[in-house]
DNA sequence: AGCACGCCGACT
DNA sequence: GTCGGCGTGCTC
């Protein structure tokens, strides 16, 4: 729009806006601030960029261009409140420390595509009373589901009734459904602070207070809530989030993407008598809108969300709670590479407000915080009273050596022949999906692999296919060796899970065995796994790591690992970190129920008189994958 | 991110 | 002789 000419010594000083584009750039580009239009720093505006136009954000305001480029001018700015400036020194720190320019970082900022076209009405439709000339399967199921709540939108009807949008719109036509309004943004329930509390006990309570003083203070400070799994640890965090919200500020809870689970969600929700606001990869562009305004504006109080949740542009956040703060999906690895944890950290200290990490195998580096005194802690012990892992006994397979051909060593069968006997559950743990890791022809020495990525391919007897953990790839098991031709020579080389079971088998015939991995993982073969294994319908489990997280068995009191320092042999510096956190949790998953405790682990019963007990068997060799 | 420019292989 | 592969550079 072509604005009056304005002497040049008649501009204000705040003529030029630097504008920050989500670009690869290494800083802000001038533009000219068009007469009448006023700007602050943190405004969202459009500029032209070449024949293009974008969004960027207004990063200072100047009297002088950086550049000897005529200047373009600004477009328009959007009617929403500006990005904070903490925000902003958040994306510069983030930035410089990364090495990576800030418009990049700005770009994970901006992520919410149509956060900016302005709020369109949105069609749903509902049931009328009007039955459709011809009915269909199709159309009753559709009908069903229009009838039975909110209005839906055409293609969350047809989904929830597995249909195409094709039938939704055929009877909108036959008049079976009606158009409906609904308002542009739905906005957001504000907590409850009282709704839902938990009776906790005087450990948590403790822990809860230290917290709650904590969030009081309104200032940076990094806590490390560390409690073994079952000790309560969401439910004292909890009550920080509770303080925080009180004191008037937004919360931000953030889980590792695998972690946010519906049923996590519900245990928010009953806390706090509202849906937490969610935000993680699989929120649909149109609720990623909502919740980037809300965030915005401030009226999002609560949000659960993964690692890039840090970057939404919050108006007054007064606390962060990283849940599980050891994981590794706290790191992003593709794009802009940044761990979460730690830009969780650097935000509370650049805009104070403390940062609560919780875990029951904290990071290296967490610790070594709390030993320099950096970060606090707060520890709790689990329900029992017991504050530390399981009594672990480590079996060394130098002395303690299988059969040939077989992994289970004396002691392990011995604890697990009791466990049987006394009609306990048992399980045994190796991180190796499969049959065999390995497998070799005994006619050339040709081992199988990939032929994309150069891994060794896995055999999986069960579905009679080799497979390659890394990439995916799959082919049928070969008779022959497919380099030298010669047939019945191909041998499997060390266990995996379906082999560790052939031997249980074979030890324990009247055992109920379950084997549970990933492979099982389609529909809901798994989850069935899980229930039978939970209900006691097996006694004997052989599992990968997938039983290390989180569920819950009750009629287990014994875990034996296989292979236990399988992770410390990789060239993963990290391989004796995660090692024990796997071993932390697997052991976690022991003793957890109602049952009396076992006589093996007579002089840790003898202190704390436990009613769940158990026992973690490590085996120890690193030499006897052959 | 787009979009142009620019320099080497397989085709009408 | 061209069409088009995607490497490099630019956008205030």
């Amino acid at each position: 729009m072509p604005s009056k000419s304005i002497p040049d010594r008649m501009r204000p000083d705040s003529a030029i806006a630097e504008v920050l584009l989500p670009l690869a750039l290494d800083g802000p580009y001038s533009y000219r601030v068009p007469d009448g239009l006023l700007l602050t720093a943190g405004d969202y505006v459009a500029v032209p960029l070449g024949p293009r136009q974008m969004i960027g954000v207004v990063w200072g305001l100047a009297a002088e261009a950086g550049t000897d480029k005529t200047l373009r001018d600004v477009i328009e700015r959007f009617d929403m409140p500006p990005l904070p400036e903490t925000h902003r020194r958040f994306v510069d720190w983030l930035a410089s420390y990364y090495l990576e320019p800030a418009g990049n970082v700005l770009r994970m900022v901006l992520r919410a595509p149509g956060a900016f076209a302005g709020p369109r009405e949105q069609i749903a439709y509902r049931a009328t009373d009007s039955v459709p000339k011809r009915m269909t399967p199709q159309r009753a199921r559709v009908l069903e589901v229009a009838r039975e709540g909110f209005a839906l939108r055409a293609a969350e009807l047809a989904e929830a009734a597995g249909v195409g949008t094709s039938v939704v719109k055929a009877l909108v036509k036959d008049g079976a459904l009606e158009a409906v309004a609904l308002p542009a943004l739905r906005s957001f329930p504000q907590p409850d602070l009282n709704a839902g509390g938990f009776e906790l006990n005087r450990d948590q309570k403790a822990a809860a207070q230290a917290l709650r003083a904590m969030v009081v203070q309104r200032q940076h400070k990094v806590m490390l809530l560390d409690g073994v799994t079952g000790s309560g640890k969401t439910e004292v965090y909890f009550e920080a989030m509770a303080a925080a919200l009180a004191g008037g500020g937004q919360v931000l809870l953030l889980l590792p993407e695998i972690a946010l689970t519906a049923p996590f969600l519900a245990r928010v929700e009953s806390r706090f008598g509202c849906e937490p606001a969610q935000w993680h990869s699989d929120v649909r562009p149109r609720e990623r809108e909502r919740v980037w305004r809300g965030v915005a504006d401030g009226s999002a109080r609560i949000v659960v969300g993964a690692r890039s949740a840090l970057f939404l542009p919050w108006k007054k956040l007064g606390l962060i709670v990283v849940d599980e703060e050891h994981e590794s999906a706290y790191k992003q690895d593709d794009g802009v590479p940044y761990h979460a944890r730690d830009m969780a950290v650097l935000y509370g200290a650049l805009a104070k407000f403390p940062v609560v990490l919780s875990s029951a195998t904290p990071s290296l580096e967490t610790l070594v915080n709390v030993d320099r005194g950096r970060y606090g802690v707060v520890k709790l012990k689990d329900r029992h009273g017991r504050p530390e892992l399981p009594e672990i006994d480590l079996i060394d397979m130098k002395t303690a050596t299988p059969e040939p051909g077989a992994w289970i060593s004396p002691p392990l069968l011995a604890q697990v022949t009791q466990a049987l006997d006394a009609g306990d559950q048992a399980l045994l743990f190796l991180n190796r999906r499969g049959y065999a890791p390995l497998t070799l022809c005994r006619a050339c020495g040709h081992r199988l692999e990939c032929p994309n990525c150069a891994a060794s391919l896995v055999e999986h007897r069960f579905r009679r296919q080799l497979m390659c953990h890394h990439c995916g790839h799959i082919e049928p098991m070969p008779q022959a060796c497919p380099k030298c031709g010669v047939e019945g020579k191909m041998v499997p080389v060390g266990p995996g899970v379906e082999r560790l079971a052939e031997e249980a088998a074979r030890r324990f015939p009247t055992a109920r065995i379950a084997i549970l991995s990933s492979d099982l993982s389609r529909g809901t073969l798994l989850r069935d796994a899980l229930r039978d294994v939970a209900k006691g319908d097996y006694n004997l489990v052989i599992g990968t790591q997938l039983v290390a997280k989180g569920h819950h068995f009750p009629h287990l009191t014994l875990v034996g690992v296989v292979d236990a320092d399988l992770a410390l042999e990789s060239s993963d510096p990290r391989g004796g970190e995660r090692t024990w956190a796997l071993m932390a949790q697997v052991a976690g998953r022991s003793g957890r129920g109602e049952k009396p405790g076992r006589g093996f682990l007579r002089e840790w019963l003898k202190d704390v008189k436990p009613k769940g007990s158990l026992a973690l068997h490590v085996d120890v060799d690193p030499y006897n994958f052959l």
